[in-house]
DNA sequence: TTGCTGAAGTTAACGGTGTTCACCGGGGCG
DNA sequence: CGCCCCGGTGAACACCGTTAACTTCAGCAA
């Protein structure tokens, strides 16, 4: 057990993922590869398998710091109506998916490379999308703890969707009342299709501003979330 | 002018497609590759830049088809009411995705490998999207000539959102009224939410099956737009 | 028939990637 | 002192995209 200074590893393995980090930004996902971090660090590839298995596992590491990163730039504790403070969320999200695109793409973009790491990669990040929802949830819970929660969607009440909620208990067990978690749902794949469809590009041939859509996206999504349709 | 026969060119070619598709199929998109496509075929890699300038305008190539296929697989043409065919439409994006979500991940995934190509993969693919918007563009003007259109949701009739969709007019003009266009891009952008973070695994810590939550926001969507809020 | 031309394919090579293996230097501990 | 093992190197293998030079061969013209 010659434990040396455990700081030392610990520093060379956030050097690596800083270099990592860097790549992603400069270069998109893609341009993260274990020789040019290596090549930066003034090092040999190999070394690097002294402190990740592999360079799967060091982006999948990276993918879960971003979660942690994104959750604080989304969280926003205040006394505001909770109502108010969902709404900033929405917008803090979409702007850090604008700034960090390539994160953004790392996070939540397609994954699909190989079918092999495809599994291992979203078991370990169950945990980190989990406590990514949490903010969300917490903040809805909040807001129905002011307002009324609308009536509950069709198709969300049957035990069909109940079951197929087993992964969220598993990690929120029954923290929150279902229609906190419908309402959740709902926002977050709205968000999600509005940001992810902005950052890809994939509105491009059509609109040079997704702004004005966004936010009547989100307005119209939040004032639902209290009794509108 | 050795024409020989026009026709054997132009098979190899779509040999080539074919094996891309097929990798594309049983490895997602990083799975396409030159070599290994050569080597499916029997022939070496550099043969098939007599057909292809390159790997990346294989691949745009091969995406441009998928929109055309996609649009083919979700288009319906029918005399039901615009409404059941819109959504009808929205279930078969959805089907074709989960039946293909390697190619789904090509034509509405993350972009952003380098950003060399990634102008140039816009640009070349700015008329797959717009052929593809258009046939729900078309639906939905069906239904707005027989349903009155809701009000206009805030934001969405500025004259900044106005200016914004210039590109959009330059590919279809003032062919559909703007409530068609503000519908349209509400409702494919949460159609693309809903599929993408269902192919992509986004939503797997959560819910086990997206099907109760598509058809709760399937239906909501729809009737949203004819005067609900 | 001869000869040219151009399409289609090959081999070899360069630089890039992840990954594995054998090796080695040096610091902490018994 | 001697051992061990952590962290690093170098070489090698297999894969990748891409380029250049070369061959092969069908088809047309003189």
């Amino acid at each position: 057990m010659t434990t040396t200074t455990p700081s030392r590893r610990s520093a060379t393995v956030a050097a690596i993922k800083a270099t990592a980090r860097r790549l992603l930004r400069s270069g998109g996902p893609a341009a993260i590869s274990l020789r040019a971090i290596a090549r930066e660090m003034g090092m040999t590839a190999p070394a690097i398998y002294r402190y990740f298995p592999g360079l799967d596992a060091l982006v999948v590491d990276l993918t879960g710091d971003l979660f942690a990163e994104l959750r604080d730039a989304v969280d926003r504790p205040g006394d505001d109506d909770p109502l108010v403070r969902l709404a900033e969320m929405g917008r803090r999200f979409r702007r850090w998916a604008l700034a960090n695109p390539g994160e953004f793409a790392l996070a939540f973009g397609s994954p699909v490379p190989g079918v092999t790491q495809f599994d291992r990669h979203c078991l370990e990040l169950t945990d980190g999308g989990a406590r990514f929802g949490e903010v969300f949830l917490d903040t809805i819970a909040a807001v129905y703890a002011v307002h009324p929660p609308p009536p509950m969607p069709a198709n969300l009440g049957d035990p069909g969707f109940l079951a197929a909620l087993q992964p969220y208990r598993d990690a929120h067990g029954d923290r929150f009342p279902l229609p906190v978690v419908s309402a959740f749902l709902i926002g977050w794949t709205r968000l999600y299709g509005l940001v992810a469809i902005e950052v890809f590009g994939h509105l491009r041939w059509a609109v040079t501003d997704v702004e004005p859509l966004f936010e009547a996206e989100l307005s119209r999504t939040i004032t639902g979330m209290t009794g509108g349709a």
